[in-house]
RNA sequence: CGGGGUGUAGCGUAGCCCGGUUAGCGCGCCUGCUUUGGGAGCAGGAGGUCGCAAGUUCGAAUCUUGCCACCCCGACCA
């Protein structure tokens, strides 16, 4: 049944066009490159979350670390999450945002101020008891010294709320101290049963933005403001379509009044929350006791707001657009944009050529691409072109001893495959446009993907066909109450990711009791 | 925390049932020569507390017991 769904969507892909380049035209014609599957390292169709963890880790993004649940992002790995982090910081300052960091440890006492956060999190909690430790009585190693024991235990950050609100107490006084618009940048723990690399890790890295605001409507206002941040920075930095829509009571933060959110859908049809935004009304407020005097004079308590995304957009980012042949990786996001490989035979070639090719990598990165020429002779041009195109980078030149002659260079795209020659001179000139073209080409597939994966069920008995048999989003009624989404989850897996904020209203009858609905809903088994 | 599985070189593995040479192979690594436009070839070489601990035995990677770790499936989850 697995076989079946993968089978057509990989089928979907390869359907999928080179889209026409805007960059002119191309002197030479297109060269089609003939494949051969990457040995050792399993298809989509074959295995879906092996090929998954065998791009994390051949590509050098991850790896498993010597503490179970935890992974050590590597260099590469790392270079993704820190462009993800230098646009969405540029987004979250244009929106007025300060970044800010407060404490990894948070008194235990805390949690239990606001009741649905407590519930929330409490199961997956790493508390810090002890101080210190002592040499072990048999002399061998180390042991927690009993005598350190804390007087309030510490929890380790699962998310900030608690400790922000406790803070923001003291920054508030006066209407004139508001809004608060902070960001921070930092790692979270979350003891989770069982992980996986970047989707899902015991310990992650995030960005929490926590807000407060003297209104309701302000509050509001923000939390859309920074949900569409983010469907932004999903279409236009990853080229990830997205849905932004609210969460049901189910899926909702604790302690928050109202879950927004943006869900993705990855290749093997299964949907991915990519990013939230909360609407904390006074809760937390109201747990803290954050108070202001209102231009009116009147004491008040302060609205809410939080909102984050994480390390798991890497492992969107792999789902979304990675093929057969390893990881693709959108321009805007990939730490290396163009790599250049030379090509030859005696060391006067190797000069020669590496010549070349560094004039060219001047004059790209001049354009501001980020560029690598890998002039080393300890690899072979073969295995660098793999090696490249493993880890997705984006564009390849190779220039040899016949292109210096010629002045030409190969040009080759990793998300067709197509190759090109060209010459020389005019690269400077089409390089940027199939940087952007590949970035919409990219977007544009994903799109189409989603469109063809999305249906709609107007049966209990179509639903789970269409969820047994081809998976994706399913557009279907649903009278709103938690007990029917929890009995379809049960039954099926499926929950509800989100009602759509669009204004698509529609009568129709709860897929599973039958009764009334003013919407359609999007289901889907989830990561 | 339940159910199943696996631990042998950096990685992947054979050998285990049926105890008995120097624990074999592939990839990777090192040296040299020839190579270099899609994962190079040949020759030589290095690398192992066989997960840990006890036991059975003349003898244990192999049999027994206990422990540990990891993986997969469930419950939980960004």
């Amino acid at each position: 049944m697995f076989i079946l769904v993968v089978t057509k969507l990989v089928s979907i892909a390869e359907f999928f066009l080179f889209l026409p380049d805007s960059s002119a035209p191309l002197k030479t014609q297109i060269l089609y490159q003939k494949r051969f599957m990457a040995k050792d390292f399993s298809t989509r169709e074959e295995n879906y979350s092996k090929w998954y963890n065998d791009i994390v880790q051949r590509a050098g993004l991850a790896e498993n670390s010597a503490v179970r649940g935890c992974m050590v992002i590597k260099p590469y790995g790392y270079a993704i999450w820190e462009k993800m982090q230098a646009a969405l910081d540029k987004m979250f300052k244009d929106t007025g945002h300060s970044n800010a960091y407060f404490p990894l440890f948070i008194p235990k006492s805390f949690f239990s101020r606001e009741a649905d956060h407590v519930e929330g999190f409490a199961k997956e909690c790493a508390v810090v008891t002890h101080y210190r430790l002592k040499n072990a009585p048999d002399g061998r190693g180390v042991v927690v010294d009993e005598t350190a024991k804390l007087e309030e235990e510490l929890v380790i950050r699962p998310t900030s709320e608690t400790i922000i609100w406790d803070t923001y107490r003291q920054w508030v006084q006066s209407y004139r101290d508001l809004p608060i618009l902070v960001n921070q940048w930092a790692n979270v723990v979350r003891w989770e049963m069982r992980t996986r690399m970047f989707l899902r890790t015991a310990e992650f890295l995030w960005q929490e933005g926590h807000t407060a605001h003297a209104t309701k409507e302000e509050a509001l206002e923000e939390t859309y403001r920074m949900l569409d941040v983010y469907a932004d920075f999903a279409e236009n930095h990853m080229a990830i379509p997205v849905l932004k829509g609210i969460k049901s009571e189910n899926e909702r933060f604790a302690g928050a009044l109202e879950t927004f959110c943006i869900e993705a859908l990855m290749q093997d049809g299964k949907a991915l929350q990519a990013g939230t935004s909360h609407f904390l009304g006074q809760n937390f407020a109201k747990a803290f006791d954050v108070k202001f005097a209102s231009k009116e004079g009147s004491l008040e308590y302060v609205w809410a707001t939080s909102w984050g995304v994480s390390t798991r957009l890497v492992g969107a980012l792999i789902m979304a657009h990675s093929d057969d042949n390893g990881l693709v990786l959108p321009p805007k996001l990939a730490p290396i944009q163009c790599v250049i490989v030379p090509i030859y035979k005696s060391r006067e070639q190797y000069d020669q050529v590496c010549e070349k090719a560094r004039e060219i990598s001047d004059r790209l990165q001049e354009q501001g691409i980020r560029v690598k020429l890998d002039d080393r002779d300890t690899h072979k041009p073969g295995w660098k072109f793999n090696e490249y195109e493993f880890k997705g980078v984006p564009l390849r030149l190779v220039i040899g001893p016949r292109d210096v002659e010629k002045s030409t260079v190969e040009l080759a795209r990793r998300d067709t495959l197509e190759k090109q020659v060209l010459a020389m001179d005019r690269l400077t000139e089409v390089v940027p446009g199939l940087l952007e073209d590949i970035q919409k080409g990219l977007y544009q597939k994903a799109l189409a993907f989603r469109e063809e994966n999305t249906r709609e069920a107007n049966s209990w008995e179509e639903f789970k066909e269409i969820l047994d048999e081809k998976g994706g989003f399913i557009m279907a009624h649903w009278d709103g109450t938690a007990e029917t989404e929890q009995k379809i989850k049960e039954e099926t897996k499926a929950t509800v990711r989100c009602i759509p904020l669009d204004d698509n209203k529609e009568n129709g009858r709860c897929v599973y009791s039958g009764k009334p609905s003013e919407r359609r809903v999007v289901f889907a088994r989830a990561y």
